[in-house]
DNA sequence: CGTAAATTTGAATGGATTCAAACGTGGTGG
DNA sequence: CCACCACGTTTGAATCCATTCAAATTTACG
């Protein structure tokens, strides 16, 4: 984490509020609602960084130890869950107000997955010893972590049952549906081909024949940082009839 | 729930904790640690169903209201996702001690699968107002909560990078090495083929021919009840090299 | 401007699906 | 007790989809 490339802020001033990115924040949230100044929170918070960081910087690494959580203030992060043999799949796609390496947070010391910044992506970087010393002092998480715990594994079963079932061309119309909802600007996140085929448990070269495919029906345009779809067409493909 | 043919015994008697199959009921584990007898605790559990149930019976359907939480005490429960079209997909097969329904806790107003007793299954069943006035009496699940959530997300990553990866061969191959080394037992519940489909993302005649096959070449024995396998060859067929 | 990486495309192969039919098993009622 | 039906399973054959291996092409970037 904070290499190079990467920008990071620490959140100690009293600007942490002002942000709006903030909103979604687990910890921001329980905090404001219950007030900033007691006991030794200000120390505490010192100790989160809030990082920017470019396409494909990895945030923590499979088999790390689990020392930290991460919530997402903007942008997309790839969870990598890669096999002995070698074979890497996506399993989550987090966006912004996930957390990610909840696992930490469960007492596992390993982490899970490798999670990669997709596009440019903003978070928060929080020490578990910053949970516990908060909970010791009474704070109460739990609604709010509830919640993204959920969210992730809504997400997981979203990989299940919409990108992992059906044929190649419908797994990949429903991946382009759920990446244009969660930009809610017109485009999206543009994936690389590997990561398609990573996510859909298909070829790299069937994400690219598809790819192509789409483009020449009409069904995308564009590329490069951003990608335009046509969601009334993809949601026909999606659903067989 | 509690229809024909179940058991039903409630928790209202000291022999709560009596039963070795309840050591590892989020609920107990709270509970015990901290002492029954205070508050309107008694009230709150009399509200608890021990529930016992014959295989194929339903503990909670896909968007009924949820409402409870189950704990798994004994036997395997399958979490059914069905889509708008129709084709279902096993997502989870919890075990003794996994948490189902856990979304009611997140805040959904629905069930988000339909959840099967595969074998005979022994659970508990939580009405969320038990946990909310427990919780409002100063009881802390939140750390055996959050590694019951993280075994459901565990599960689900498996269902996406083992059953959901690879050919069908090495898919069944690791389904089955996961039915076994959950059972403890020489042998492992034995699934119907629709079952092994739904929960491998293959069709039904693809898991029998596969099942067929393990058969004549000696990796698996028996069926009706259980199921016995030759785990070492499985591990062969499970991880390509 | 040149090299490395990502993408596209082709052709052959193989694996899984689909549709169909046959088989077995358990349960019900005549 | 046996005939019969329902349901799960097995198996076959044709088809289709996706993979693999390979080569060509484009793109990114120092």
């Amino acid at each position: 984490m904070a290499t190079r490339g990467s920008v990071v802020r620490i959140c100690r001033t009293s600007t942490l509020f002002a942000d709006g990115r903030c909103a979604s924040c687990v910890i921001r949230n329980t905090l404001e609602r219950k007030r900033l100044q007691e006991e030794g929170l200000q120390s505490a918070l010192l100790r989160i960084d809030n990082t920017s960081l470019p396409p494909k910087r990895t945030l923590y690494r499979q088999d790390a130890p689990a020392d930290a959580l991460y919530s997402l203030r903007q942008g997309t992060v790839k969870l990598v869950r890669e096999t002995p043999t070698g074979e890497k799949r996506i399993v989550r796609l987090l966006k912004a107000g996930d957390l990610a390496g909840l696992e930490a947070l469960a007492g596992a010391d390993r982490y899970r997955h490798t999670a990669t910044a997709v596009d440019v992506v903003d978070c928060c970087r929080i020490p578990l010893p910053v949970i516990a010393h908060m909970e010791a002092a009474g704070r109460d998480f739990s609604v709010e972590l509830r919640k993204r715990w959920q969210s992730n594994l809504d997400e997981a079963d979203s990989f299940i049952t919409a990108f992992a079932s059906g044929t190649a061309e419908q797994r990949l119309a429903r991946l382009l549906l759920k990446l244009i909802e969660q930009h809610s600007t017109p485009g999206c996140v543009s994936l690389t081909r590997s990561d398609i085929g990573a996510a859909l448990g298909v070829s790299m070269e069937t994400a690219s024949r598809l790819m192509a495919d789409f483009r020449r029906r009409g069904l995308i345009h564009g590329g490069g940082r951003s990608l335009e779809c046509d969601a009334a067409a993809l949601r026909d493909l999606a659903n067989p009839r």
